[in-house]
DNA sequence: CGGCTGACGACCT
DNA sequence: GAGGTCGCCAGCC
């Protein structure tokens, strides 16, 4: 899905190009690992914009792994209609990535991306 | 200008 | 654990 400004907002964020480094950052997250959104934002220098990631990632290119980011209480998080996003449940166990029936992760304190975590201050 | 709205999150009851 | 508050940024009334 291309970008599209019109349904996605803009593609800046807290200064040009917020999107792309968001999208580079998620590129690095490797297969059967997870990130927060507030790690995203963390980790580009500006905690706080949790949100603003989220956005960015609704506009995200196809071939960024966008299901392997979820919120900061390993829960896949909900969409427009209220409920979590079945592909991004599907992609999650396609990599053995296990969800409970409340949407939360197992194990996800193990699985989250060290890499990614909370690198402020 | 003022208020509301998000794929969020830290805090406080 | 369940709710509520407030900060976050830009778009759209």
């Amino acid at each position: 899905m291309p970008y599209d400004r019109d349904k996605h907002g803009p593609d800046r964020v807290v200064g040009p190009g917020f999107h792309a480094e968001v999208f580079a950052l998620v590129r690095t997250i490797p297969r059967g690992r997870v990130a927060t959104y507030g790690d995203i934002a963390t980790a580009l220098g500006h905690p706080g914009v949790a949100r603003q990631v989220g956005f960015a990632l609704a506009a995200c290119p196809d071939d960024i792994p966008w299901h392997r980011v979820v919120n900061a209480r390993g829960e896949l998080s909900a969409r427009a209609d209220g409920r979590p996003s079945a592909t991004q449940l599907r992609l999650l166990r396609a990599e053995s990535i296990v969800v409970d029936a409340r949407g939360r992760i197992t194990q996800f304190d193990r699985l989250r991306y060290a890499a990614l975590r909370s690198r402020a201050h």
